[in-house]
DNA sequence: CGATGTCTCGCGGTTTTCGGACATCAATGA
DNA sequence: TCATTGATGTCCGAAAACCGCGAGACATCG
């Protein structure tokens, strides 16, 4: 069913763990984040929400690529203000809300989500939604861990989720 | 894959085979045309290919409204300046332009608009195009009878073809 | 013989249905 | 200790079903 395809201006920003596509929309929201490895699946994704997607080369607003960059320097509260906008599924949207409410340097098991959510039992859908953020890093998606401490799955790699950790987790170990 | 639904207005006309629906675009273009007792279809084309769809009831622009009453009143070149835009496939698309070509008072089989489209086989799947065309009357699928003369079938009921192409062959049989 | 009718089968897009797969986890039973 | 199982939301691909047909094979009937 194509609709008229939406337009987003993508963004290459450097990091420690590699190049960082941004897509942002006409009003700065971050609609999109992912690693430069992994564009296939950004655009996949967008499109899975939105339909037709044109992704022009672009710089993202200066209070974004700041945010990014500040929060790879150090500084990890630097995504507060940052508005992402998703499309996706009321359960999604709910996953992905409950994601960003877990503060830098803690962790939530996928059981732990699934109940905050009030969803206790669709476990394995939290794992799902989880996946399928299109926003990452921003949207939290690798602070969650499995119920057991291990790192389970990560969309980029499950490096850059220990990376990522680790980097939270500011010199204590995880 | 929920995108902020389209907004159509939908108007209604008299004719001599019962009240007509018109839905039309911000731009004037009809999007779907029925017979008041098909409302419900009406509606699931036009959700088929746009996702939801908001109708609000209102005045189709004059010149759709004087083509519409003209061409019930016996002027069968009423609908030639008319835009209609539609969703579909490539293959649907290819059929309702197909279907745009053949005059007022004349007839096609579906085995020779499957020709006219290069697809000489698909006979079925011209019917079934046929069948899912959402503007009514101004694309005329009721043109479109069996290889051996017989109509066949139609969306707004048999009686109702029957009355389109009597009054399209301007008293002559048909 | 010809006109007519009924049946059967193949045709080809589109829509629907269905069955897995999955970034889990707690409980069960061997 | 370890394999198995059930609960859950979503996506994806494959397969099947669906038809506004048409041509050909036969039967029937004046």
């Amino acid at each position: 069913m194509p609709r008229q395809s939406i337009i987003l201006t993508l963004d290459r920003i450097g990091s420690p763990v590699g190049e960082v596509l941004v897509a942002t929309d006409g009003e700065g929201a971050v609609r999109a984040l992912d690693f430069h490895d992994y564009e296939e699946r950004l655009r996949r994704l967008l499109r899975r929400h939105y339909g037709p997607v044109e992704l022009v080369q672009g710089r993202a607003p200066e209070a974004v690529r700041t945010a990014v960059e500040a929060y790879f320097g150090g500084d990890l509260a630097a995504f507060d203000g940052v508005v992402v906008k998703t499309g996706g599924t009321v359960f999604q949207q709910a996953v992905w809300a409950a994601l960003r409410a877990i503060p830098a340097g803690e962790t939530r098991s996928y059981g732990q989500l699934a109940a905050a959510i009030g969803s206790p039992k669709a476990v394995r859908a939290v794992g799902l939604a989880n996946g399928s953020n299109p926003v990452g890093v921003i949207v939290p998606c690798h602070r969650v861990i499995g119920a057991n401490g291990t790192l389970t799955g990560y969309a980029g790699g499950l490096e850059r989720k220990r990376w990522l950790l680790a980097h939270e987790a500011g010199g204590r170990l995880i």
